[in-house]
RNA sequence: GGAGAGGUGGCUGAGUGGUCGAAAGCGAACGACUCGAAAUCGUUUAAUAGGUAACUAUUCGUGGGUUCGAAUCCCACCCUCUCCGCCA
């Protein structure tokens, strides 16, 4: 959420931030209602403040004279009738520009970084580095053709169970899926990161806090009979969890790691990658979340990454870091590394971790502070993946595939797995 | 799902129409006493928004309503607790 009184002092300079993202934004609308709703809170206050000076006169003067029924009395009383239907109606205008200002507001994205790189789509995002060689041979076989071979997961079946875009892992699938989980969020815990294992049903505020609603609603999952909805990352429930709060600042930084099924309804993607881990209605995914001082989310965000990237490094994944341009940032995000691992049978790298600094826009959404400085300040929020997991166990298949078939774990999950080649069962 | 009870400041808890933003206690801060501390005594101490400030407004679960005036009355919703039912 953009903050409204920029808005309304400041139109110029919020369109100019807005369309570096590529697009035009005409925030000439809002501005106007913000003008006039800052205007009717003032004549509300003021009038509020007569009636309320009345009241009181009304009162002391029932103490004093017994008697109900004098003129003057009445006469009072009916002037603060007429205050009273003031301020109602006065309300009833205010009740709807807030909504308005609140619905227009909340569909503006945020403002890019100054430091992200200006483009208009994926093709300008910039490649910082590469980490690790590039795994190329020749009868390299995809991660669904590893995974049918192997046995450890089905989607054919899963499709009964469910429809397409679901998956069953099988047998050592399954047990690869909860040591890589594991594994992820042990590496976390032991950097100071502290664990939650959250609701994976959240409301439409908690939705709207993080930045899904109410433009993305067509995204995720929503229970009919409820106001609750399948939650499409961590991000939400870590958010909601400080929603409405002022917090101490000097538990600051507030960070949390998070295992969590992520539901997402992947509308607009059909035919896209159809087969294996890369796409799925449901995955499952350890969130890494900040919240810190606004002075230190720059350095934040450098360190978040560099937590994702860790599990890239002791998992030996090849991987690169994308600088994400302004025309392909997120909703929410003001900018974002993207962390992308080499699938050897697609000869690319793919999105396994995307981490943003949100700044203040998540926090003004879910109204999460604390006092700094004697005033209360909109934390910054910073999210990433650390990683997920069925993207993550698709890169272990392909880069570690074996001329027999079987599957090389990386050393560092081995602890996890029980053993140091994945076979047939 | 059924029946009942309840949601008040950092905490406990009083308050059923009029200086109530709210008694009392605890806690906290400061001061006195003390070499220092404990104990004791005294003073202070809710938050939010707007404003340089004086100040103004709002807030007693949330949202409406009645009234000149609502923590207090009415309606709806949310949440918590107890019992019953169901259940991993």
């Amino acid at each position: 959420m953009l903050d409204q009184k920029l808005i309304r002092e400041n139109p110029t300079s919020v369109e100019e931030n807005l369309s570096l993202r590529g697009k035009v934004y005409k925030i000439s609308h809002v501005h106007e209602l913000t003008v006039k709703k800052k205007e009717i809170d003032i004549e509300i206050s003021s009038i509020q403040s007569k009636s309320k000076q009345l009241s009181k006169s009304i009162g002391n003067l029932i103490g004093k004279s017994q008697n109900n029924n004098l003129k003057e009395l009445k006469d009072l009383k009916k002037k603060g009738n007429e205050y009273r239907i003031k301020i109602s109606e006065l309300e009833e205008k205010q009740r709807i520009l807030e909504k308005e200002v609140d619905d227009e507001i909340s569909n503006l994205p945020n403002f890019p970084s100054k430091d992200a790189p200006i483009g208009k789509d994926e093709s300008d995002n910039v490649q910082v580095k590469t980490w690790g060689d590039p795994f190329k041979k020749e009868n390299i076989k995809s991660h669904w053709e590893i995974g049918e071979s192997l046995n450890i997961f089905d989607s054919v079946k899963s499709t009964k169970i469910s429809k397409s875009r679901f998956i069953t892992l099988v047998g050592n699938g399954a047990r690869l899926e909860r040591a890589l989980i594991n594994f992820m969020i042990d590496t976390h815990t032991k950097n100071d990161y502290l664990e939650l294992m959250p609701p994976a049903l959240v409301n439409s505020e908690s939705l709207k806090g993080s930045g899904q609603l109410p433009k993305f609603s067509s995204e995720s999952f929503k229970c009919s009979n409820d106001d609750l909805w399948l939650s499409p990352t961590a991000e939400v429930p870590i958010t909601a969890f400080h929603k409405n709060e002022i917090i101490d600042p000097k538990q600051l930084p507030l960070k949390y790691v998070a295992y969590s099924p992520c539901f997402r309804r992947e509308a607009g993607s059909y035919g896209r990658d159809t087969k294996g881990l890369i796409r799925l209605h449901q995955f499952n995914k350890v969130e890494l979340y900040w919240f810190c001082d606004p002075s230190k989310s720059t350095e934040a965000h450098e360190k978040i990454t560099s937590d994702a990237e860790s599990i890239l490094k002791k998992l030996n994944l090849p991987y690169r870091l994308v600088d994400i341009c302004t025309g392909d940032l997120g909703f929410s995000s003001s900018r974002t590394f993207d962390l992308e691992v080499w699938l050897p049978s697609s000869k690319c790298y793919r999105e396994i971790s995307s981490c943003s600094n949100c700044l203040d826009f998540q926090s003004r959404r879910s109204s999460i502070r604390a006092k700094i400085d004697k005033k209360n300040t909109y934390l910054h929020t910073l999210n990433g993946s650390g990683l997920a997991i069925g993207r993550t166990m698709a890169a272990i298949l392909e880069n570690g595939q074996q001329t027999d078939g079987s599957v090389k774990i990386p050393d560092a999950l081995v602890p996890y797995f029980g053993s140091k080649f994945l076979k047939t069962a």
